[in-house]
DNA sequence: ACCGTTGGAGAGTAGCACTATCTATGTTGG
DNA sequence: CCAACATAGATAGTGCTACTCTCCAACGGT
């Protein structure tokens, strides 16, 4: 298919799908001659995959290349090419002021993940966005006088490993390598609104429980 | 004290602190003259919590005003104070396209909370953010071929009402209704990062025992 | 009296995600 | 064969958001 079917297919404009071939989201189709191209179902697929990303995930279109470019890197083995899609995963990336309350949340952090047994993410991931995100969190809370040591985010970590199963369970379901990446991907993200707008749900009906008048 | 001070004990320079005040996220201060206002550490309390929503919880200044505005409307009673504050606080808010996936997704969200029997959310949350959000997810799942039945999102809903309870019993620990709602809002968005981020890590640690190299 | 500070207001800026316009080709229906 | 339309590629422009800068007249501590 040629640009204009791709576009009415994804509706998404020719402009914007344009825009993501230059930024490099989007490999350019085969060359059938100086002005045209022709393109596929990946491409399709790939472009839903873009618009989830930015759109349900609001990841940044530069994370976006960033991790795309983690998916189809090849020269990985199976972990970490998944390790390394999801390690460009992060939620909010303005550079930390790293005071003396982020200090603090590090070693709040670093003693969590030790009583969880985590291990793995402990050694290699000091340095992840996931981990700094986690100790620009808890040391935010602090800062606004609310408690945030380990044993106040056992239960926050109990159920985040519960997830992860659950998670991994789905992207281990899938034969080809290619689809376990873009499922580890897609599933992180995609699901992330879910679990928050859950949780938003269940506190509403928790606090109806608490608090709510007897209708 | 005065501009000057607030500005260097919260680190946050005198020129943002007067676009919060435009912006009406901050009280004014207590007038003293023309040209000069007295604050004290409520509003010090309320920069922080400003800060904490708009660089943890990214959220745009034009919803930290209306979550602000609720939580200090006293006009309401607290179980809605709380709720309308929290109402407040979509993770992403733009307008939804509203097709057919839109449409099937929302059957699933209603099979879904009357299975789990969140029958306050349910008919209460129809139009609420957090529904919204859930159901835009869910179709977003789906355009990409991935499951999101009702069976596939119990776990992600068992887990959600595990972390619901936790923040709930830490909310209820404050006896103050104004300390209760802000704990409320703070707590509902710093939270967010620490589950999203532990889920992460739990991912990676979860990923490395499952296809791992046995090093 | 004097000089730095304050509140108030408007204009300016930076970054992001597009979007519009233009040009030199190419393709295609009649 | 040719006119009308589509395409790739490049550049500039737009709308939005969250600040940030610049002025100004009026204070107020020393």
């Amino acid at each position: 298919m040629r640009l204009a079917e791709l576009s009415e297919r994804s509706g998404i404009s020719t402009a914007t799908i344009k825009y993501y071939l230059r930024e490099g989201l989007l490999p350019p189709g085969r060359r059938i001659s100086t002005t045209q191209a022709e393109y596929d179902d990946p491409h399709l697929r790939r472009l839903r995959l873009i618009r989830a990303l930015t759109q349900v995930g609001r990841l940044p279109v530069a994370t976006v290349r960033e991790v795309l470019s983690n998916v189809d890197d090849s020269s990985l083995d199976q972990h970490s090419r998944i390790g390394s899609a999801v390690w460009a995963l992060p939620h909010g990336s303005q550079p930390a002021p790293e005071g003396q309350d982020e200090q603090d949340a590090d070693l709040t952090a670093q003693a969590l993940l030790e009583e969880l047994g985590w291990g793995y993410s402990h050694a290699a991931g000091s340095a992840s966005p996931a981990y700094r995100m986690l100790v620009r969190a808890i040391a935010a809370l602090r800062r606004l006088g609310y408690p945030a040591a380990t044993e106040n985010l056992l239960p926050y970590a109990r159920a985040a490993g519960q997830v992860a199963t659950t998670d991994l369970e789905l992207i281990a379901g899938y034969d080809d390598a290619e689809e376990q990446i873009e499922a580890a991907v897609a599933c992180t993200v995609l699901y992330e609104p879910v679990l928050l707008s859950l949780r938003r749900l269940a506190e509403a009906e928790e606090s109806n429980r608490r608090f709510g008048t007897k209708s």
